[in-house]
DNA sequence: AGGCAGTTCCTTCCACAAGC
DNA sequence: GCTTGTGGAAGGAACTGCCT
């Protein structure tokens, strides 16, 4: 039933009804008859619900998440709920970590500022991998992105840092950025990040790349990804292909191929 | 046919209660 | 404290029946 899914979707995303309520321009309790089923949604508010909840408008209406990506951990045996054809996809121990611990670097240091939230998160992981291949023709973390709506998502993402919040490494706050909810992710002062993991060569990077992009808004950077090759050049929900980094234009290129470097 | 009260049904929101 | 759930009152659209 379409209203246990919106329901569902919203406490995943960890919406408040009065924020959906607001953004379909009606009261919390009449958007509280949607999850109940007493009440049917509009054309406009059910596009606007699939907006929100980033899933294709066809996808929405059927009741389902379109992108139907397991995710399996090696040597772990996590089932994710079965749903249909999906693509599998497995990751490595060793790459689950080598992200746990970028994501744990990346908290630490830029995770405070008031910008930084879920989707500057994204972006700002996005960017470290592909701007990173196509430097230097490897991968750092190599993780998959799928492109959604408001741009590349990086598929480990929710499973990880739900690990993490149950290990106490993580505390996750709900905040407000402007008028927009924003999810922050609060590293316990207690843990530190173990780069070993990481080469200098990548530390580098990685900071270079904070430098450069955490002051940025979840606007700015989307507007950006927006813009980036791979980001166009891939299929709604399917993953962002690495190799076409190498035709990027000026606009998002970070490869010194001859001279060119803004402030 | 048109007009108009009475009724039903649906939707809205307020206010309160319960949960966390 | 904030969020979620619910009963009830109010408004409005639509249908019915009755009258001219």
């Amino acid at each position: 039933m379409l209203a246990k899914f919106i329901q569902e979707q919203r406490k995943k995303r960890n919406l408040s009804q009065e924020f959906l309520a607001s953004t379909l321009k009606i009261s919390r309790p009449t958007y509280m008859q949607i999850e109940q089923g007493e009440r049917d949604l509009t054309i406009t508010e059910a596009k606007k619900l699939a907006e929100v909840f980033d899933i294709s408008f066809e996808g929405f209406l059927e009741g389902r998440e379109d992108t139907k990506t397991i995710v399996k951990i090696e040597g772990k045996k996590k089932q994710k709920r079965e749903a249909g054809e999906e693509i599998r996809i497995s990751i490595p121990q060793q790459k689950a970590d080598k992200f746990r611990q970028v994501l744990l670097y990346i908290l630490k240091k830029v995770g405070g500022k008031p910008n930084i939230g879920m989707t500057v998160l994204y972006k700002l992981l996005y960017f470290i991998d592909f701007d990173y291949y196509e430097k230097y023709e490897d991968q750092l973390m190599g993780l998959v992105y799928l492109k959604n709506h408001r741009g590349p998502t990086p598929l480990l993402f929710e499973d990880l840092i739900g690990d993490m919040v149950k290990n106490g490494e993580v505390e996750i706050i709900k905040s407000k950025f402007y008028q927009y909810p924003q999810t922050k992710y609060l590293v316990n002062p207690e843990v530190e990040p173990d780069l070993s993991i990481l080469n200098g060569k990548e530390q580098e990077h990685i900071d270079w790349e904070l430098q450069r992009l955490s002051d940025l808004t979840a606007t700015q950077l989307s507007n950006l990804s927006h813009k980036d090759v791979p980001w166009i050049s891939a299929e709604n929900s399917k993953p962002l292909d690495y190799e076409s980094v190498f035709y990027r234009t000026s606009e998002t290129s970070v490869r010194e191929y001859g001279n060119t470097d803004e402030d």
